[in-house]
RNA sequence: CGCGGGAUGGAGCAGUUCGGUAGCUCGUCGGGCUCAUAACCCGAAGGUCGGAGGUUCAAAUCCUUCUCCCGCAACCA
């Protein structure tokens, strides 16, 4: 039996996953069912990387380990896959014991064999601060968060000989140029990475210690790089006893991941395996990302769509379709509630429900739910005939390019043509002369096939859906298989339907609209959380101060820098920036009074010294400058 | 000149590799049908394919250049 190996990314676990999430995941148990239906021995893979700096503070800030936290949000995770019905065979976790100990023997085995080195981080330390800064980030050669004087520094850590790769990658992506799809981000990782030469990576931390401990060199801690990209190999028993199948199942075939990930999977992970001395994997394919309108998913702007919510409305199998019928795979796509609702209606309502319901409804209307044996064909049946046998080699091409927006298009293709077909050949009219019943049933036959066919080859895609409609025109999981939805008549003359339920109920557009709006603005109105309480003394640290506005220009080069030059009140001008320029023209701030917190550490910003930060308000990810009476005058204080 | 993607009827997209009648879905308008989930089927209107040059018998497609949008990177204290 030949193998499939296809992975998932693994997500951290910071958050709870959005859409984005979902959709990579849903993609992913898409082609893994897809590919167990055309019977390979498949094995999918997810699950979550959970180390780092990051879930270590944000544990902190919610009074728990990490350990404590990861459990709960991954609890999440979990119940989100149930949800949606994915079907990986494993789920593995980066705190996993065996994935820990198998970290730490390839961490191990890369350093004896001289592939990871200790060296140092060479940087500027503030030792009032216990704080590293690289040369760039200081102040006046100061440390940029006290002012103070900094001494020259080293911090250890270990990296990974990734230059000594560069030329074997560059030679992987000439010989193989599939290994990373779409062709776009080779050219990415070619043009912004390969060419300007690659730099050894930092593979270990001291600065944070949720991580898995370098066992042999206390303090240090192994960075993601290693960690995370080695669960593809250990969730299979690489260096474990917990698993045992990784000759088997490896190389993976596929690994599909996010674009924001493509240079991880296409560069490092190639290099590790390479000094690891292990297969390849055959290909990368960095998907796209799903934008809302007005730009990117943020918690920052509000704006992240909750699967939940929308799969508990109109159910898990549409918002599958609706993520793999509506954006092409490979390239960034724009949600809408109304493209998800348009598009549920007019397929799965419209077109393949409601094929199924007239069928359905026929057979039980003209045959009381039995086809009899005598039937009887026409010229005018055979362009549907044909369409259909050859749909499922069609759908396959489609399929293996992972092209699944097309493959659907393949499939619907085929339903619309059935919806014709009965106007075309008019049963109900057949229904009305005894002698045209075995040319009626005929009729209501191929459209049954019809309906296994597609039914049978949607079933990567919305998997309860297809197993109901089966129920509904008596078809069996044997009459599904791959072998026999490329070929039209396989149902028994004599078949029997029941009559069921709808399959995609319609959606009311304009009620669903509005009642999601309220659902999002119920959900995040109790999410603005209130800032812990402060002492008066904590207000009076905050040094604000009513400034004029002398001279403000763009910064060259940023798209989001005001530099602006202030009348404070002290003799001097003192020079701000502010990431405003997307709101304002420079022009029109000067002369305005506005209010800077002015006791703030110096910052540098595009090369650029701060001193200071003008007051905004911020509503929805646009920013308003505070702007005061112009009587008031420079150099007074706020209380 | 940091890197990449994009601009095609009202909306969302395909077509661009390998030039040759501009296509799909939704929406709009008109018609048909009644088996069905006010669904289905047919027809129509609507585009000088972002702008300007060039190559060619012929350009959405190739070349040059410009404008605008979106991501990434840096930055938004």
């Amino acid at each position: 039996m030949k193998k499939y190996l296809i992975t998932s990314p693994i997500y951290y676990p910071s958050d709870k996953l959005h859409i984005g999430h979902t959709y990579c995941t849903v993609a992913t148990d898409a082609m893994a069912r897809y590919k167990r239906m055309q019977g390979y021995d498949v094995m999918f893979l997810t699950g979550t990387d959970e180390h780092g700096q990051k879930i270590e503070q944000k544990a902190k800030e919610a009074g728990v380990t990490p350990q404590q936290f990861v459990d709960q949000v991954v609890a999440g995770i979990k119940d989100l896959w149930q949800l949606m019905n994915i079907s990986n065979d494993r789920f593995i976790r980066t705190t996993d014991d065996y994935h820990v100990a198998a970290i730490q023997k390839i961490f191990r085995q890369l350093h004896d064999q001289g592939d990871i080195y200790k060296s140092v981080y060479k940087g500027k330390y503030c030792t009032p601060c216990e704080a590293f800064w690289t040369e760039t980030q200081l102040v006046d050669g100061k440390c940029p968060d006290c002012g103070r004087e900094v001494q020259d520094a080293e911090e250890e850590a270990y990296f990974f000989r990734l230059s000594k790769y560069a030329d074997r990658i560059l030679k992987l992506y000439e010989d193989q140029p599939d290994f990373l799809e779409p062709a776009s981000r080779m050219n990415e990782m070619v043009n912004n990475f390969l060419k300007p030469g690659l730099e050894d990576l930092c593979v270990s931390r001291t600065s944070f210690s949720w991580g898995v401990p370098v066992d042999f060199d206390p303090g240090h801690v192994v960075y993601v790089w290693v960690d995370a990209l080695s669960n593809y190999i250990t969730a299979l028993g690489y260096q474990n006893d917990k698993y045992n199948d990784f000759d088997r199942y490896w190389p993976a075939d596929v690994h599909f991941v996010g674009k924001e990930i493509t240079r991880f999977h296409s560069i490092i992970w190639p290099a590790m395996l390479m000094a690891l001395d292990l297969p390849l994997p055959k290909k990368v394919f960095g998907h796209g990302w799903l934008l809302l309108e007005g730009g990117k998913m943020s918690k920052s702007k509000g704006n992240v769509v909750d699967p939940v919510i929308l799969a508990d409305r109109y159910g898990v199998d549409a918002l599958r379709y609706f993520l793999l019928r509506e954006f092409p795979f490979g390239s960034d796509g724009t949600f809408s509630n109304e493209a998800l609702i348009s598009r549920i209606n007019s397929d799965l309502a419209n077109d393949l429900g409601n094929l199924l319901s007239r069928t359905v409804a026929m057979v039980q209307k003209y045959f009381d739910g039995t086809l009899p044996d005598t039937q009887q064909s026409a010229p005018i049946d055979a362009e549907l005939v044909s369409m259909a046998s050859g749909l499922r080699d069609r759908y396959e091409t489609q399929m293996e390019k992972f092209a699944f927006q097309n493959a659907l298009m393949e499939v619907f293709s085929v339903i619309s043509r059935a919806n014709k077909y009965i106007d075309e050949t008019t049963p109900w009219i057949l229904a009305k002369s005894e002698e045209d019943k075995p040319r009626l049933a005929c009729v209501l036959y191929n459209l049954l096939e019809v309906l296994r066919i597609t039914t049978g080859l949607l079933i990567p895609f919305i998997p309860v859906s297809c197993e109901t409609a089966w129920k509904q025109i008596g078809v069996t999981k044997e009459l599904t298989l791959w072998d026999t939805l490329a070929t039209f008549g396989v149902l028994p003359r004599a078949i029997s339907v029941t009559k069921g339920d709808t399959l995609f109920p319609r959606i009311d557009m304009k009620a669903e609209l509005e009642a999601l709006e309220q659902a999002r603005a119920a959900k995040e109105a109790p999410a603005v959380p209130a800032l812990p309480p402060i002492t008066i003394d904590d207000f009076a640290k905050v040094d604000m101060t009513v400034c004029k506005v002398l001279s403000c220009e763009g910064v060259p080069k940023s798209k989001k820098l005001l530099k602006f030059q202030l009348d404070c009140g002290e003799g001097a001008p003192r020079q701000i920036l502010s990431g405003i320029a997307q709101f304002y023209q420079p022009d029109e701030l000067v002369g305005k009074t506005l209010v800077a917190c002015t006791n703030l550490p110096p910052r540098k910003m595009m090369g650029i010294e701060s001193n200071g930060m003008i007051l905004s308000a911020e509503k929805d990810g646009k920013l308003t400058v505070l702007m005061l009476n112009d009587a008031i005058p420079a150099g007074a204080k706020l209380c």
